[in-house]
DNA sequence: CGGAATCCTCGAGGATACTG
DNA sequence: CAGTATCCTCGAGGATTCCG
């Protein structure tokens, strides 16, 4: 048998390394409860690049926490939706952007409210 | 007046940025309740190299998670602690450590016993 | 003991152009 | 529409040495 490759000593840091770096978490918090197709999710992260978006999706799927379902046909079309893992994400992303609010207020941009995980 | 700087679209996108990277989170679990002197921390994290950690240590206080108390005298000594909102972070390591638990199994190290956050 | 100073590696993230 | 293909930047993280 392989290695297990399990680097870990705290299953913390198995955590951050499947959801840490600038996107993870935003891609699993923008999916939601909910079915995204790909420009759908560039929409709303309108800073990252295709080629990022792709492979942070990527890594997403294969890490087991989002699904990438293809619809043959033209234009092509890819809807993303979160497995069970991605979905116990969410209330802790949840509480990760309450705990940002109370904290940090003066880092959340004017205007942001709140939309209930999922949307 | 200076800029705001609130590059952020979304509160988890602050919080990552604050929480986010290789150590800091692991960092602020380790110190949990408790206070703990900078060689404690270093032994918790072995594969850590002094200057990261230092520097990992001073982004945090910077950015108001930790705070750093210098007890003069030979030899040095520097105990570091949690501010409330490094405390009010611990609620949300303990998920994160239960949801890898939970779906990952495979990524936690043999042995594992999860400890009550501020051991 | 708890760092600071210096230098370096390496890969996440990015810009741009192209395509089935 | 949903990506690839190339090439590149840049800074987090690291190794090593030195210090009050």
């Amino acid at each position: 048998m392989a290695q297990q490759s399990c680097p870990y000593q705290c299953p913390v840091e198995a955590a951050f390394d499947f959801i840490g770096g600038k996107w993870k978490a935003l891609i699993i918090w923008h999916i939601g409860k909910s079915s995204r197709r790909y420009s759908e999710i560039k929409q709303k992260l309108p800073k990252i690049s295709p080629h990022i978006l792709s492979r942070q999706l990527k890594m997403l799927e294969d890490n087991g926490l989002i699904l990438r379902k293809q619809h043959e046909g033209i234009p092509p079309r890819v809807e993303y939706t979160l497995t069970a893992a991605g979905l116990g994400l969410l209330p802790i992303l949840d509480l990760t952007c309450d705990w940002a609010i109370a904290h940090y207020p003066e880092h959340i941009p004017k205007g942001f409210f709140k939309q209930p995980p999922g949307s």
